[in-house]
RNA sequence: GGGCGCGUAGCUCAGCGGUAGAGCACUACGUUGACAUCGUAGUGGUCACAGGUUCGAUCCCUGUCGCGCCCA
């Protein structure tokens, strides 16, 4: 059956994807040779409950590129797929299903609702699965992981010991001293009532105001304070104030304020320090202190501080010994009822007052009623309108806040020198190397990280309390005086309680409350006895697939994989997550396993729209790569993305683009169609050699995918994915499509060509297919199987090696002439308006031995790509002629009667303008001393060789214009 | 404020010490034995600006201006 006109991707993909899936084409090792080096790839695991956007699309065809070249080379291939369990965004995914229905997770215990993300998890995994899939990610789907299978209460079908791995860190880690807990200032999600990291913490310029507050002096304290200054800044007139101006954004913190800090050489208030102030509202007594957080030029120069809602403050307050009084709790609301920091030193009626008025009420509408309050009492001094930073969740999108609580944390200063140095010495190389910057910088100011979520989809932290034992022998269940311990299992964990306190039972319970219970209960039992619970926290998310590389691979166990492929060979992935994903990677597999995860990173930039906007649903910009596949098809989006992907730059995506691509795909397609019509696949089979042809032509077109080949493998060694693409696409397009086919239609006219050039064209169109498959495999594995008779598919041909060596310089030459001439003559022809369908007789004015030769052997070829008729010698051109000056000789075609004499002239006096310029220049180099003696030699010859050509060229096209004055 | 980039054809971008390229867009012509998802020919650039290094600078160095991004 005939091929169709054009490639229909829609119903060949699955066809395809079906037929590599039955073959377990993309199995770990298929197509490998004996012994081969091997090469393996940690996809970036998706958020389970994901869809594909165009940042994947990107990142995954980068990825399968690598994987399918390498496959093809017959590496021992493993590209390893699975899904991250992403607590955060998956558990708002299942929280925003209930609300539908009037739901919250705390309408079910906790082992129900993670009964219900294990569903919904189970759920949309296909999802992104399957768009991986259409996209013709070749992962080794048999593999797909997740990180957190094997955990308990994963359901049949989630077996696999990623939670196993996840677990024995965090012990190992422990036992290590790289994992402690403590009471510090958290970024607090108000929304999720979680603790997040630093890093998922993004900061917004909001527009707000600063409010300036009067907070009045203690004791009867008075200062002047300067009003009126001179031109030097001297103060010249002062007031003589009873309080002090504080500056905020948040106004709502006073009310857990417990100092006030200035400047120690701010000499309006330095005077100050030591002094007191009385709160508003509450009447606390706090003391003024002297720090140089306190910036003069800002505000007015005091500031409230809050150690308990704000980093800096924290510090002040460390630094200059004030107390920490927390007045919110995890929702951000006001608490201010049964708070003993914050009743301690007031007076009882102010507390009630305020209880009455601000407890448990959102910290927005406190905002608004103390500044209200403020104005109605005159202690509000002004408000300026002002833009600040807030940060705010990245899940949840509202103001964080910064929360005391016990967290657990990775003591990320012990364990950053080995990832620094392996980046360092090479062993890992981050490629576009900039980014090696970013990722020192980071490292090198690395803050403890926060592991501990107050989530219930995750890895539950593997630590269980019980009370500690005080020196008199009694139990202290305070939290500062819990016993930890941390173990794999409980098992563990109470055989180690069982030593520790001596007793022959321990039990597990559900939290301290029912600890104590038991405990109490244990006083009638005879046996001693005790309870532990577990810690409710589960980790954060990047701790489990910052594990990725070796849990995937079956760490714990030493399984064969993980001793072939780990290090693994590349991570692909965006500049986004270096520091969430990549440098938490390194940190981690060299602390646990003590080698690098991987050997080279390539970090990609950004998908943009077509104006260089970020894509996002609220501007409606975004481009769905699934759409785009089913519009153009999947190999067209992987080839836009591919030919953009220049190192360490922003891709702007059009869907223009795109379609040019997927015409560059019907191209080669037709190109196949073509030598289908003229019996080039007629018996054809895969060759294991390049054909040794004898026409000029087919020697040449040899050479020229020699080239490519050495281009293609070139480009991709470095990374560069674009020059890749491109190479391809000029050879394709540019040198098989517009030349060599056109160049094949005489020759297959040609007994004694014809043969050959059937032959030549199987074997440059097969390695087409073979060269451009890891960027478009779909439709190259459609023409892979249309065009021969095939003992593999495509996806396992072997990669070609051959080079230079089937460069044949001489036939490059004559080539490059033949070519050269034609397009003198096309573009003459062109231009003083000959149709084109008009044949006409040529004269050879004149031709040198090469030039003779070459037209002799390619005459065919030349007269139909220019449409000549005849060709003749002659001394002189006739009258009425174009003129065509080439390498080595000269040619006319007379044209009296059919041209315009102007227009001719018109022709060649701007191709001599143009090339009386390029002279001018290279006689200008020439004819400077210090060029011939300073530039290298061959720059020096070649530009002789130029000038010599060139004025050749010149004479030639002057003697033209001479005979077109005569003529008038 | 600190850091990292980027300013090349109308647009999107390659290039990078030897005198400027691609795709798209645009113009004209065209169904010649694959392809109109096409062909042929063409228009279009003091390579942001100013200095410096060099025989030679779009490329290297310095500064200026403009635009991004990251971290505070």
């Amino acid at each position: 059956m005939p091929m169709e006109k054009t490639f229909d991707a829609a119903a060949a993909e699955p066809r395809l994807a079906a037929a590599w899936e039955a073959a377990n084409a993309f199995a770990a090792g298929a197509n490998a040779k004996p012994g081969a080096e091997p090469f393996c790839i940690m996809i970036p695991p998706p958020n389970v409950t994901g869809s594909l956007h165009m940042g994947h699309a990107f990142n995954n065809t980068l990825q399968d590129i690598l994987t399918r070249w390498h496959r093809m080379r017959g590496f021992d291939t493993l590209w390893q797929p699975g899904t991250d369990h992403a607590g955060i965004a998956t558990q708002m995914v299942v929280e925003r299903e209930l609300a539908k229905s009037n739901r919250r997770r705390t309408d079910f215990s906790r082992a129900d609702f993670t009964r219900l993300v294990w569903e919904q998890k189970k759920k949309s995994r296909g999802n992104i699965i399957g768009q991986l899939k259409r996209l013709g990610a070749s992962c080794d789907w048999s593999r797909e992981a997740f990180t957190m299978s094997g955990a308990p209460g994963a359901p049949d079908g989630e077996a696999g010991n990623f939670h196993d791995a996840v677990i024995k860190v965090f012990v190992e880690m422990y036992n290590k001293g790289l994992i402690y807990r403590g009471k510090r200032l958290v970024n607090w999600d108000p929304h999720f009532e979680t603790a997040i990291s630093d890093l998922e913490v993004e900061q917004v310029e909001v527009n707000g105001n600063l409010w300036r507050l009067r907070y009045r002096l203690a004791d009867g304290v008075s200062y002047e304070h300067p009003v009126a200054f001179d031109d030097e800044g001297r103060a010249t007139d002062w007031e003589t104030r009873d309080y002090l101006v504080v500056a905020t954004t948040r106004p709502e913190t006073m009310l857990g304020d417990t100092g006030v800090a200035v400047h120690p050489d701010d000499v309006r208030y330095r005077h100050l320090i030591g002094s007191h102030v009385v709160m508003p509202v509450t009447g606390r007594r706090i003391p003024i202190v002297g720090d140089a957080y306190a910036d003069p030029d800002k505000g007015t120069g005091a500031v409230k501080i809050t150690p308990a809602h704000d980093f800096n403050d924290w510090g002040v307050g460390t630094r200059t010994g004030l107390r920490v009084i927390n007045v919110m709790d995890t929702r951000a609301a006001i608490a201010l009822r049964d708070n003993a920091d914050f009743a301690e030193g007031c007076p009882a009626d102010l507390i009630a007052a305020a209880i009455e008025r601000f407890d448990g009420r959102d910290r927005y509408e406190v905002r608004e009623a103390i500044v209200t309050l403020a104005r109605d009492d005159g202690w509000l001094d002004g408000i300026d309108a002002d833009r600040h930073m807030v940060p705010h969740g990245d899940r949840s999108k509202v103001a964080i806040e910064p929360f005391l609580t016990d967290q657990w944390f990775v003591d990320t200063a012990k364990i950053v020198g080995p990832a620094l140095d392996a980046v360092r010495d090479g062993r890992t190389q981050i490629l576009p190397e900039r980014d090696t910057k970013t990722y020192y910088h980071w490292l090198e100011n690395i803050e403890p990280w926060c592991i501990s979520r107050q989530l219930w989809w995750g890895h539950q932290i593997p630590v269980w309390y019980g009370p500690g034992v005080e020196p008199d022998g009694k139990s202290d269940y305070s939290t500062e005086g819990l016993k930890v311990f941390c173990g794999t299992t409980f098992a563990e964990v109470a055989a180690q309680a069982r030593a520790y306190y001596g007793v022959a039972s321990v039990h597990e319970k559900a939290d301290l409350s029912a600890a104590l219970e038991d405990q109490l209960e244990s006083f009638s039992h005879a046996e001693a006895s005790v309870s532990l619970w577990r810690d409710p926290d589960v980790l954060d998310t990047w701790f489990s697939s910052g594990l990725w590389p070796i849990g995937t691979l079956g760490w714990p166990e030493q399984t064969p994989e993980l001793q072939k492929y780990f290090p693994t060979s590349v991570l692909v992935t965006g500049f986004d997550i270096i520091f969430f994903w990549v440098a938490r990677m390194m940190m981690m597999q060299l602390a646990v396993v003590g080698d690098i995860p991987f050997r080279t990173v390539y970090v990609h930039a950004l998908v943009r729209d077509e104006k260089g906007k970020k894509m996002s649903k609220s501007l409606g910009n975004v481009l769905d790569p699934l759409e785009l596949i089913d519009e153009y098809g999947a190999d067209a989006v992987r080839f836009t993305l591919t030919a953009m992907a220049a190192m360490g730059r922003d891709l702007k995506l059009s869907t223009q683009r795109i379609a040019g691509y997927r015409n560059f795909g019907t191209k080669l397609w037709n190109a196949c169609r073509f030598a289908e019509m003229n019996g080039v696949w007629e018996g054809h089979a895969t060759q294991g050699a390049a054909p040794q042809p004898k026409a000029t032509v087919n020697r040449w077109i040899v050479g020229e995918t020699a080239r490519v080949r050495e281009a293609v493998d070139e480009a991709l060694a470095q990374y560069r994915f674009d020059a890749a693409a491109n190479a391809l696409y000029a050879f394709i397009w540019g040198k098989v499509c517009d030349w060599y086919v056109e160049f094949a239609k005489p020759l297959f006219d040609d007994a004694a060509t014809a043969a050959e050039t059937r032959a030549t064209m199987a074997w440059v169109l097969d390695q087409c297919m073979i060269l451009l498959h890891p960027i478009m495999p779909f439709v190259t594995e459609e023409l892979w199987g249309l065009t021969g008779r095939r003992d593999k598919l495509l996806v396992h041909a072997d990669w070609p090696a051959y080079g230079s060596d089937l460069i044949d310089p001489a036939a490059d030459r004559e080539m490059n002439w033949v070519i050269a001439l034609i397009d003198e003559i096309r573009s003459a022809r062109a231009q003083v308006h000959v149709p084109v369908g008009l044949k006409l007789d040529m004269v050879q004015l004149s031709l040198d031995e090469a030039g003779r030769a070459a037209w002799m052997r390619n005459e065919a070829l030349i007269r139909r790509l220019a449409r000549i008729e005849t060709l003749t010698e002659a001394a002189a051109a006739p009258k009425g002629a174009i003129t065509i000056a080439v390498e080595g000789g000269a040619f006319a075609i007379p044209l009296e009667g059919i041209i315009d004499i102007a227009e001719e002239k018109a022709r060649l006096a701007k191709a001599l303008d143009k090339l009386r310029k390029d002279l001018g220049g290279l006689r200008g180099r020439l004819g400077n001393p210090k060029f011939v003696a300073s530039a290298p030699e061959e720059v020096v010859d070649e530009t002789r060789t130029l000038l010599e050509q060139g004025e050749d060229e010149a004479a030639k096209i002057e003697a033209a214009l001479a005979r077109l004055a005569e003529i008038g």
